[in-house]
DNA sequence: TTATCTTAGAAACTCGATTTTTAAAGCAAA
DNA sequence: TTTGCTTTAAAAATCGAGTTTCTAAGATAA
């Protein structure tokens, strides 16, 4: 359509000083610059994003990798990123990898060649190669729990203990004391940090007491399948409480639990992780350790905005808290008899939303 | 980084030459080829894609309008778009209007000032100025359900008539004659079709039987709100099914239904709207309307992309079939006594997933 | 009146590709 | 050997900005 000559023929101007007037990088008297204003109106012109970043060599794009927007944890992460972004304006790319590493490695290349200002990276298939590659073009990159800090690498990283803690002392209050834990696929790093902290805190606290972990793999039928491992191999003294590693698996195992005639909060109390919206609306209710994905988002976008101003300094490592939110899945252990785990029974109600 | 000079350079050809290798756009022969290749590798040459972009006139993006990605309506649409984009080689700039006409009008200019090959539109916050601002720069646009059709819009009609009816018959077969409606916000074009489609299958079975419309909003709180007058207004002789504009709008009722000591379905049946994720989830399971969001997506794409290669065709409008999705909240008319409504009463154990 | 300093605008160059035009070989036919 | 055609690749123009340098006009001071 018209371009910047257009406009300047029309105001009888040079295209540097329509230049000028759009980004205000010289002076411009005010009678020519209301003259170069109403020409751009009157030509519709819009500036070629194209050609500017051709010629400044920035982009205004921001890369953002994620797993699997259908996972319920990532939407409001995505949100609160294309919110930021586009108050700064900055335009974001959205890549879904899939879990599919060579996905990954095909949209890192895309992002090269479209010369991102920034590269927000909330997955983990991002293996040191495409990394190397980034930092080799010097592309400002946020980490979430994943990286080594950098030249132009920073790093979100999610303070696992403090909300695990709280789950734990939370449920040691309501007198559980056998306390079991669903982990994520353990091939994760996030699932392994989220097992460490649970660890940790457990030994902290019950120091030599043999822990009770079990694998899922952070979707409801991993969730699902762990209870099912639990109710085989504890059967005999079953854990009063299960911590699970995401909220899908702690609805997976609430799911299974019921099914086989447990009720939850009274036979097991359990505890989610992440906060996703569905947790608030299950039945019971979810009490679950809030990941803050509003803030996470915010700081994801605001630590790659530092890193492109100042491409000098090095990256940031960021600490993202969390916290217990208390809802109806857990409640106060129950003196148990051995009889009740095998005969099904009715369940109470319960206000859940 | 490295240009496609240095490459030329490095290959001793000129960066013609390189560019038609690239491009598979001249013959270059095998050796020549050979060599050209070797220099990309060796410099680690990345195609700058704006000053392609630039010189070429087209960017490979495609701009994604949705309102809200935190609504589990669009995080499966996203994903489908943009797999379906990614497989083409085409690029998604997310934008999130958040129901804001001014942010949508901003974005809209951005993918202007990007050259953007297309874009789908998936939300109504789109007003007529904008519409023809895409269409006087001859953009491709896609409307979910909301366009008129011309040389580069096209239209994706959602058969919203064929699933409601599939769920109307439904119920009747079940034996409900009471039929409640609860409509999304009816400013908005989609409530407005989803209503007509319910009214107009409802007078097709039952001419001349008053109907039974109530307001809600697409939200879980305004379904609640809904089931509430439902309760208030209806009490003497109370619907035994309603169906929901979306799901998360049956989601509130049953809720509200169930404070208010009714059983879910035995009372009253409910039927949502969308199949979302969750729907799958809730305890009872939710009797949904499918819209099937992945063909949607892909047949967006399909459609910008036809109307991308064939600039003087006119766009197309593509019919998308819905389908009834039978779960728990459905159950046969019971007799009910008056007494039921308002007194509590235990619910029964049902099997959700 | 002349010299100097401001100011604003024009012109030229740049970014890194694509695309069009031009030219150099190679080969066949006359 | 020359002419003409084909094949191949180089050279040059172009896309639409931003940016730097240069120049002209006007203001100010000596």
């Amino acid at each position: 359509m018209s371009s910047i000559k257009d406009v300047a023929r029309e105001a009888g101007v040079s295209t540097a000083t329509v230049s000028h007037v759009i980004n205000n990088t010289r002076f411009v008297s005010d009678e020519v610059r209301a003259r170069v204003m109403q020409s751009i109106q009157q030509c519709r012109y819009y500036p070629n994003a194209h050609a500017r970043s051709l010629a400044s060599g920035k982009s205004r794009i921001l890369g953002l990798v994620i797993s699997d927007i259908a996972n319920p944890f990532f939407p409001e992460l995505v949100k609160a990123i294309e919110a930021a972004a586009y108050n700064r304006g900055f335009d974001v790319v959205l890549s879904n990898t899939n879990y599919d590493t060579e996905r990954t490695s095909h949209y890192v290349q895309r992002f090269i060649e479209r010369n991102v200002a920034g590269v927000a990276v909330m997955t983990s298939e991002m293996d040191k190669r495409l990394t190397d590659e980034l930092a080799h073009r010097e592309v400002p990159v946020v980490f979430l729990d994943v990286g080594e800090k950098g030249l132009h690498m920073s790093n979100l990283k999610v303070d696992y203990e403090e909300g695990i803690e709280q789950a734990i002392l939370h449920l040691v209050a309501l007198g559980h004391r056998r306390i079991a834990y669903i982990s994520g696929n353990i091939e994760l790093r996030s699932a392994r940090r989220r097992l460490k902290a649970f660890t940790a805190t457990m030994q902290q606290l019950f120091p030599g007491v043999p822990e009770l972990i079990f694998n899922g793999n952070f979707k409801i039928e991993g969730g699902r399948r762990a209870a099912n491992e639990i109710l085989a191999t504890q059967a005999d003294d079953l854990p009063t409480a299960v911590v699970a590693a995401n909220d899908l698996t702690a609805i997976g195992a609430i799911h299974e639990f019921e099914v086989n005639g447990l009720d939850i909060p009274r036979d097991i109390s359990i505890i989610g992780f992440d906060n996703i919206a569905f947790s608030a609306l299950t039945k019971p209710a979810l009490t679950t350790v809030n990941l803050p994905l509003n803030e996470l988002g915010r700081r994801a976008v605001e630590v790659l905005l530092s890193s492109i101003d100042k491409p000098s300094e090095e990256g940031q490592e960021i600490r993202i808290p969390t916290n217990l939110i208390i809802r109806q899945s857990t409640a106060p252990v129950r003196i148990k008899k051995v009889s009740d785990v095998k005969s099904k029974r009715r369940k109470t109600v319960r206000q859940t939303m």
